[in-house]
DNA sequence: CTGTTAGCGCTTTCAA
DNA sequence: TTGAAAGCGCTAACAG
């Protein structure tokens, strides 16, 4: 059995001062009411022996953690980045502190994951899982108290935020029609990824309102290196205009296309989705659509604590990005 | 006393399965060796209750929790993402997890808030500590298991990982000096952060050494925001290149020299540090220090695990950044 | 106002 | 091979 290296316990401390552990618990947790001198003799013998409680020996006793888990699909995407970030502030301020597990290594352990580190925890938020509806559903009951992010909870009643991807990638080819395009291309996201699906619906949306508009499609992925490996395929197509999965591919596609001598955006306009930190500073500076990625980790946090607590959480939230239009967009070359 | 909802004790499964719990603790943990069909029986009735094991009860038993702590100065900045990713990833192939905390928000209680983390963790990984010298071999002796990342341990016995900011700088500025840059400006990091030093360090060596050079300094800070405001100042020094303190820094350079109508690198080059995915994506792409940050974090992983497992951890690393030339760089306009 | 006592849920000697 | 029992460190009724 173990002791933990060089920590004093409360009984230690306890015997040390003269009174006896609940004395102290209630000290070191300003639950103390008695003559002052005592608990000032506690503090002195505590910062003594340096002690600090168990935190672990704390959660078994009283049952909760003060910690939440935060899964995401990849952690070296700066989209979910900007969300851990907002989230683990936001808990921070509450004393929360967040876990996080990445399941890029094994996508199809994901719910395993999930389970596994939401029983070290109080709560969990699971930010654009990669698993099926099915998978969710059936694990979303064990995960409770849960915040989904970028998933709607497949009817279930788990509080969750979402970006309303359909309408962002809908508005974006508007203003790509608006401004001349009549063809464009869709460099698609990762397969798995149910956000993709989102973004192909308003598409196809788009298509079917706007007659004379024609959307072709082509693989991507989900990084700067699928971006490049894009441009070639996007030219291809012939379209005017190019909208990529997300800021990444398209700031990647951006690239690929100057390396095949094509010109952004007087031959092909470039859109991206996300509004990275990096979208202003691409060349040309990206049209987007801004995500308020940190406000997400925000909100995420809100509703988790509610549920925490018993309240009931805010309602739903669906975010709309909003169309950042920068120069990587333009009318095409030969139009009017 | 707050039961955790709905989850099943191991004594429940003991009785439901007629069994003692010790039987059910060796069966969940693979230590059973007796009949077959007793393992069985009770596998089928913890499945059955869907219960899976407290883990902070099993801190508590086996004094350990299989976590270790992270923080960072600021989760908003890729470099340290990536050495949170790489680390996160080493760490989840031994089954261990990251509590990551930013004390971003309140600098000044960056030793409290390693010590709380530390409490709940095996470990921790401090990376770039903006605490004091003297507050970090302060509290180092209560912190271990501890591994530095990019900053050495005031002398301590505590394995560290750092980056050679002194030589990375210097070799940049001898790039710079070679392409012909007599007058160079530096572009300064934040007044608390060590590293910054470093750079410092390494820029004045570099103007003892180099007969002829000179290097002016001015006020910047640590993100793109601050290079975009230090683009005035950097003009005025008439200096034909400009070292930033990081690649934001550059990055936000790059843009406010543009705004300003300065062309880069015709009327000056300008390079940046830590060589983040985006650096090949800047127009025109950076010039700058190559740091390997996911290493950073595997590294830490390496050696942390090590000192966890009352092993000697492999020796510090001081790992070299490696110039990577791109085009932000050039030989001044007037040159020869 | 303070101490005693009984857990929290799990692991692990020690006996049987 | 299995079970009983003690204990990990802390908290919270309940007494006194």
């Amino acid at each position: 059995m173990a002791r933990r290296s060089g920590a004093a316990t409360i009984a230690e401390v306890a015997k040390a001062a003269g009174v006896s552990p609940a004395t102290v618990s209630r000290v070191m947790n300003d639950r103390f009411v008695g003559d002052p001198a005592v608990a000032e003799r506690v503090r002195a013998v505590a910062a003594d022996l340096s002690y600090s409680p168990s935190h672990f020996a704390r959660s078994l006793a009283l049952g909760q953690t003060k910690a939440i888990a935060f899964i995401v699909p990849d952690l070296a995407n700066p989209a979910f980045q900007a969300v851990l970030s907002g989230l683990s502030k936001a808990a921070g301020r509450d004393g929360y502190r967040v876990l996080v597990a990445d399941s890029s290594e094994n996508p199809d352990e994901e719910p395993l994951l999930a389970r596994e580190v939401r029983r070290r925890c109080d709560a969990i938020v699971l930010c654009a899982p990669r698993m099926s509806d099915e998978e969710l559903s059936e694990i979303a009951g064990s995960l409770e108290p849960l915040v989904l992010i970028n998933r709607t909870g497949s009817g279930d009643a788990v509080p969750s935020l979402a970006i309303d991807y359909r309408a962002g990638i809908r508005s974006l080819a508007e203003h790509l029609h608006s401004l001349g395009h009549r063809h464009l291309v869709y460099v698609e996201g990762p397969e798995r990824s149910v956000s993709n699906r989102y973004r192909r619906d308003g598409l196809e949306e788009f298509e079917r309102d706007t007659p004379g508009a024609r959307v072709t499609r082509v693989a991507g992925g989900a990084t700067t290196d699928d971006g490049i490996a894009a441009a070639p395929r996007v030219r291809e197509t012939g379209a005017t205009a190019a909208l990529a999965f997300n800021d990444l591919v398209a700031i990647g596609l951006l690239n690929g296309l100057v390396d095949l001598g094509v010109e952004v955006p007087a031959e092909i306009s470039v859109t991206g989705f996300d509004d990275i930190p990096f979208a202003r500073f691409t060349t040309p500076p990206l049209t987007t659509a801004s995500v308020p990625h940190p406000e997400l980790g925000t909100q995420a946090w809100q509703r988790l604590l509610a549920v925490i607590r018993g309240e009931d959480p805010e309602p739903d939230l669906v975010l709309q990005p909003h169309v950042e239009i920068r120069s990587s967009t333009a009318r095409p070359e030969h139009s009017a």
